[in-house]
DNA sequence: CACTGGAGCGC
DNA sequence: ACGCCTGGAGGCGCTCCAGTG
C-alpha cells in the first residue's frame, strides 16, 4: 500500500469485512504503520466502525456490494450471484470450512490464490460495469459531500448538503441537527424498538382498489413523471412557504401560496432542467463514451431530485420536516384522483373504465383492440389532466395487450411495443408470487408456465386444459423423484442479527442459520439464506408435520452434498414432497387461477393429487366474493350497484295498455332495463316503449290502479324468494361436494371425508338484496341526485372538450331531470311504491336477519 | 378467528 | 481546549405466511 499509494480500495464487502480483516490481522501479526492504509498517520487504531473512524481516509472504499444494493434490483447480492447476473459468469465458490485442508497442499494453495485474483477481476469489472465512481461522482459534484460517503450511499447526508449550500447561497440559517439527547428528550422515551419496521408516521400514496380480473382488450398506462418532484414546484412546497410551525401533530398544512419561487422548487426545478437538457444531448450524441457519461449524469440528477421527498420524512436528517411529506403525499393522492375522475369523464364507445392505480398512476381499460384508437385516447386522457398543470405531466407510458390484475400490486401484462413497425409483446410481472425470492424455483417454474398459458391469447378451455396437464405431469415428476434438488431452493433474508431474533424458533431461515453460526460459519444481518424443507428426521415415520417447519429447514449445501456421499447418517434428509405442494404450489398457482372461471382450487388440487375437498379456500380468505351483513350498509349507499342486476332477477311489467313486457327478447329487455333502472334517459323511466300502444307512450304509473298493479306484481314477484329463503337450505361451499342438505347443528359439511363448510343456498344478504333492488326502481332522489352528477360530469367534459380541441363534440346529450318527465302526481305515486317496498322491508324484518346468530343456540 | 412479527414486494 | 466514546443513516402501502391464544 505504501509503495502503490493507491486511490482507491475495491472489494466486494469492504466496509463490513475486508477493512476490519485487514485490522485484525495488522494487529495480531503486529505489522507497523497500520495507518498506512490510509494517507493520515493515526496513532490508535479504531476498535469499531473502522470506515467511519477514517481509518482509511484520504482514499476512496469502493464496495460492490453496498453499491450493487443502490444501484441495480438483484435476488441476492453476494459476488457469484452478481458475477452471472451482470457479467455471466460462472464463479467458483469455495466453502469457508474447507481452507485449512486447502492450505496444507500446494495445490490446494494454488488453487486458492487463482481463485482470489479471479474474485479480483470479477470485482473490478462489476465496478465497470456499474458506473460506480463515475455516478458517485456525479451525484457528489451534484450536491456537494463527500465523494467517500457518496460510495456509502448515504442518500439524506447527499440530501442534506446540496441543501445546505443552496440555503448558504442564499443567505438563510439552516437549523442545527438534533443531538442525541435532544432526540431522546423530543421522542419522549419512545422504547428504541430496534427490530424491523415502525409504524408509519403519516399516510403515504393512494393506492385504487383494482377491478381483479383477466382482461383481454388494450389497457392503458398512464402516469405521471416524477410526481413528488413536479408535485413540489407545482404547488411550490418549500420550508420557506409551508407553514410548518405553526401546525399541531398530524396536521396536513394548506397549500402554500404559488405565485413566488422558494428555495426547494427552484433547487428541484434546476435538477429536472438540468436533466432535459443532459438528455437531450444524449439524444444527438454518437460516441459511445460519451454516451454512458452523459447517461450517467441524467442518471444522478434523477436520483437526487427524486429522493428529496423521501428525507423529508426522514426523522433522522437535519431537514426532517413531517408536515411537508404529508402535504406531498396528500397532494398526490388529490392529482391521482383528479386523473382517475377526468378518464372516467371522457365519452368513449365502449366507455373507458380506469381499473387500478397505484401513487402516480393509472391504468385504463379501453374494451377495444385497434391501438392506434387506444394510443388516441391515451393522449386525449393525458390532455385533459395535464391542461390545469404549470409542471406536472401526465404521460402515456405504456400499453398492455391483456392484463391478469389479481390484486393490488399484483398483476402480469403483455406490454405492447412496436419496433421498426412490428408489434412485439413482451411480459411484465408485478409482485406475483414468481417474482418474489422467498418462493422456490419449482414454484416459479409453475407460475411462469400459467402465465404463459393464460397470457398467449389462445381460447381459455385451452389454456386451462394446458394448465391441468401440466399440474398432473408435474405431479407424476415428483412422486418419481424426477426434479433437481436446486428446484426446492427457498431463500430468504436476514434483517437482524440470527442470534437476535425474538421468534428464532418459528421462522425457518434463522434456524438454518443459528445452525450455520454453530457449525462456524459467518453469517450476519443483510444475508440471505438459501433452504430446503425436508422429513422430519428425529425418526417420524408418518405425518411430515410433526416438527414445526423451522425444524426441518436444512440448509441447501446439506441437501446437495449428500447425493454426492451417501454416508448413512445424512441420507435422513428427505424433501417434503407433500409439503412443497401444498404450500408451495398450490396456492400461489390457486391465486394465479382465481379470476379464471374455468378451473377452481379444488380441481387444481386434484390435479396435483391432493384430495380437493381440503383446499376449497386455499385462495386468501378475502377473496370471498359474498355480501356479509357488516358491508350491507356501505352497500346501500351505492345506487349504481343495480345496474347490472341479473336479468332473472328483475322485476317484469306490463304495459297495462299494450302489455308490452320484456323478458325474452334482448331488445326489449333493454328498454325495460332502461326503464327501471333510472339510468342516463331517466325522463323515460315511466314511459311504455311501444310507439303504437294506445296508452299514447305516456305512463306506466299513471293512476292508482297502476299502483296496485305494481304492488301486487311485486308482491308476486318477491315470493319466490322468500321462499326460497325459508327453505333454509344449505350446500356445502367446495366446488368438488355436491352436498346439499337442511341440517343445521353444524356447520361442517356432513359427507364424509369433505371438509367443506356449510353456505346458505338463499341467503338472507341475498333476500336484502332483491329488496334493495326493488326499492332503488322507485327512489326517486337517487335518480336525481345521479342524473345530476351525470350531468355535471358531462357538462364538464364538455367544455374541457370545448377548450383542448377545437372541434367539439357535436350535439352532446346532457341527461334529464327524471322529474322532468314525470306527469302530473307521479311523484307521489312513486314515493307510494317506494314507502310500499320499505314497508316490506321492515314488517318483514329480512333486512338483518342473520342465520348464524339466529341458530347459535344450538351450536 | 383475530391478531402479530417478519419479509418482500410496488411506487 | 482537548481527549475519549458511541452508533446509524430515504418514505408509506400492501399482501402473505406461520404461529399464538
Amino acid at each position: 500500500l505504501q509503495a502503490i499509494d493507491p486511490d482507491v480500495l475495491l472489494a466486494h464487502n469492504l466496509h463490513r469485512f475486508h477493512i476490519e480483516l485487514l485490522l485484525q490481522r495488522i494487529s495480531a501479526t503486529g505489522v507497523k504503520h497500520w495507518s498506512r492504509i490510509g494517507r493520515l498517520r493515526k496513532t490508535k487504531m479504531p476498535t469499531s466502525h473502522p470506515v467511519d473512524r477514517g481509518a482509511a481516509c484520504g482514499r476512496l472504499l469502493c464496495d460492490t456490494w453496498v453499491s450493487a444494493k443502490e444501484l441495480v434490483h438483484e435476488k441476492t447480492y453476494t459476488l457469484t450471484e452478481l458475477a452471472r447476473t451482470r457479467l455471466s459468469i460462472t464463479r467458483q465458490e469455495i466453502d469457508p470450512r474447507q481452507t485449512p485442508a486447502k492450505m496444507r497442499t500446494s495445490l490446494g494453495l494454488l488453487e486458492m490464490i487463482d481463485n482470489a485474483c479471479k474474485d479480483s477481476w470479477i470485482t473490478f469489472e462489476l465496478m465497470f460495469t456499474l458506473a460506480i465512481l463515475p455516478l458517485t461522482r456525479q451525484l457528489t459534484e451534484l450536491c456537494g459531500n463527500l465523494w467517500i460517503r457518496s460510495l456509502q450511499s448515504r442518500r439524506a447526508e447527499r440530501n442534506e448538503y446540496l441543501l445546505l449550500h443552496e440555503f448558504h447561497k442564499k443567505k438563510f440559517i439552516v437549523p442545527e441537527p438534533y443531538t442525541k439527547r435532544e432526540k431522546m428528550r423530543l421522542k419522549g422515551s419512545t422504547e428504541s424498538s430496534s427490530s424491523s419496521r415502525k409504524k408509519a408516521q403519516y399516510s403515504g400514496g393512494l393506492v385504487l382498489e383494482p377491478k381483479k380480473g383477466f382482461y383481454e382488450k388494450l389497457v392503458l398506462l398512464l402516469d405521471y413523471a416524477s410526481l413528488y418532484p413536479s408535485l413540489i414546484q407545482e404547488y411550490n412546497i418549500c420550508f420557506t412557504t409551508v407553514k410548518h410551525w405553526e401546525l399541531g401533530e398530524d396536521e396536513i398544512p394548506p397549500e402554500p401560496n404559488r405565485n413566488t419561487e422558494s428555495v426547494l422548487p427552484s433547487v428541484i426545478g434546476h435538477l429536472l432542467k438540468r436533466r432535459r437538457a443532459v438528455k437531450s444531448l444524449l439524444k444527438d450524441e454518437r460516441n459511445p463514451d460519451l454516451r454512458t457519461s452523459l447517461d450517467i449524469r441524467q442518471k444522478a440528477l434523477k436520483l437526487v431530485a427524486n429522493s428529496m421527498y423521501g428525507c423529508l420524512g426522514f426523522e433522522n436528517s437535519r431537514f426532517y420536516c413531517k408536515p411537508m411529506a404529508a402535504l406531498i403525499t396528500a397532494l398526490g393522492r388529490k392529482s391521482l384522483t383528479t386523473a382517475k375522475e377526468k378518464a372516467e369523464m371522457t365519452l368513449y364507445d365502449p366507455p373507458v373504465e380506469v381499473i387500478y392505480g397505484d401513487t402516480d398512476s393509472i391504468m385504463v381499460h379501453t374494451g377495444i383492440d385497434d391501438l392506434a384508437k387506444a394510443r388516441k385516447i391515451g393522449h386525449e386522457i393525458r390532455k385533459i389532466v395535464n391542461k390545469p398543470f404549470r409542471f406536472m405531466e401526465l404521460e402515456l407510458d405504456a400499453i398492455y395487450k391483456d392484463m391478469l390484475l389479481l390484486r393490488k400490486k399484483k398483476y402480469a401484462t403483455n406490454v405492447v411495443i412496436e419496433r421498426d413497425g412490428k408489434v412485439i409483446l413482451e411480459r411484465e410481472v408485478k409482485g406475483l408470487d414468481l417474482v418474489r425470492r422467498d418462493w422456490c424455483t419449482l414454484s416459479k417454474d409453475a407460475g411462469n408456465v400459467l402465465l404463459d398459458a393464460l397470457l398467449s391469447g389462445q381460447p381459455r378451455e385451452e389454456a386451462v386444459a394446458k394448465i391441468h396437464d401440466y399440474l398432473t405431469d408435474l405431479k407424476k415428476k415428483l412422486t418419481a423423484n424426477e426434479i433437481a434438488t436446486g428446484k426446492f431452493i427457498i431463500t430468504k433474508g436476514l434483517t437482524k442479527d440470527p442470534k437476535a431474533y425474538t421468534d428464532a424458533k418459528t421462522q425457518p431461515h434463522v434456524q438454518v442459520a443459528l445452525q450455520m453460526l454453530k457449525e462456524g460459519l459467518f453469517v450476519r444481518s443483510g444475508e440471505h439464506i438459501p433452504y430446503i424443507i425436508v422429513i422430519n428426521r428425529s425418526g417420524g415415520t408418518e405425518a411430515s408435520s410433526d416438527t414445526s417447519l423451522a425444524a426441518r429447514a436444512v440448509h441447501v449445501s446439506k441437501v446437495l452434498r449428500q447425493s454426492e456421499k451417501t454416508t448413512p447418517k445424512e441420507k435422513f434428509l428427505h424433501i417434503d414432497i407433500e409439503w412443497y405442494i401444498t404450500h408451495q404450489i398450490l396456492p400461489p398457482v390457486a391465486r394465479l387461477c382465481e379470476p379464471i372461471a374455468e378451473t377452481s382450487p379444488g380441481q387444481l388440487a386434484e390435479c396435483l393429487g391432493l384430495d380437493p375437498s381440503k383446499f376449497h379456500r386455499t385462495v386468501a380468505a378475502t377473496a370471498s366474493e359474498d355480501i356479509d351483513e357488516a358491508n350491507i350498509e356501505l352497500d346501500r349507499k351505492d345506487p349504481e350497484r343495480f345496474s347490472d342486476y341479473p336479468r332473472e332477477d328483475r322485476l317484469p311489467l306490463r304495459c297495462r295498455h299494450c302489455q308490452l313486457r320484456g323478458e325474452n327478447d334482448e331488445n326489449e329487455t333493454r328498454k325495460w332495463k332502461d326503464i327501471f333502472n333510472l339510468e342516463v334517459d331517466g325522463a323515460y323511466m315511466v314511459r311504455c316503449h311501444n310507439q303504437n300502444c294506445r296508452c299514447g307512450n305516456i305512463d306506466l304509473v299513471g293512476d292508482n290502479d297502476d299502483i296496485a298493479r305494481i304492488m301486487n306484481s311485486i308482491r308476486v314477484h318477491f315470493r319466490p324468494y322468500l321462499q326460497r329463503f325459508y327453505r333454509r337450505e344449505l350446500q356445502c361451499d367446495d366446488p368438488m361436494c355436491h352436498t346439499r342438505t337442511r341440517a343445521h347443528w353444524s356447520t361442517k359439511c356432513p359427507t364424509l371425508g369433505c371438509q367443506g363448510n356449510l353456505v346458505p343456498m338463499y341467503s338472507s344478504s341475498a333476500l336484502y338484496q332483491q329488496l334493495s333492488y326493488y326499492k332503488s326502481l322507485f327512489n326517486l332522489d337517487e335518480a336525481e341526485k345521479r342524473l345530476n352528477l351525470e350531468r355535471t360530469k358531462r357538462e364538464e367534459a364538455y367544455q374541457i372538450r370545448l377548450k383542448s380541441d377545437s372541434k367539439a363534440m357535436k350535439g352532446i346529450d346532457l341527461p334529464l331531470n327524471p322529474r322532468d318527465g314525470l306527469p302530473k302526481g307521479s311523484e307521489k305515486r312513486f314515493e307510494l311504491l317506494y314507502n310500499f317496498v320499505d314497508d316490506l322491508m321492515h314488517t318483514s324484518g329480512h333486512h338483518f336477519v342473520n342465520l348464524s346468530n339466529l341458530f347459535a343456540f344450538s351450536q
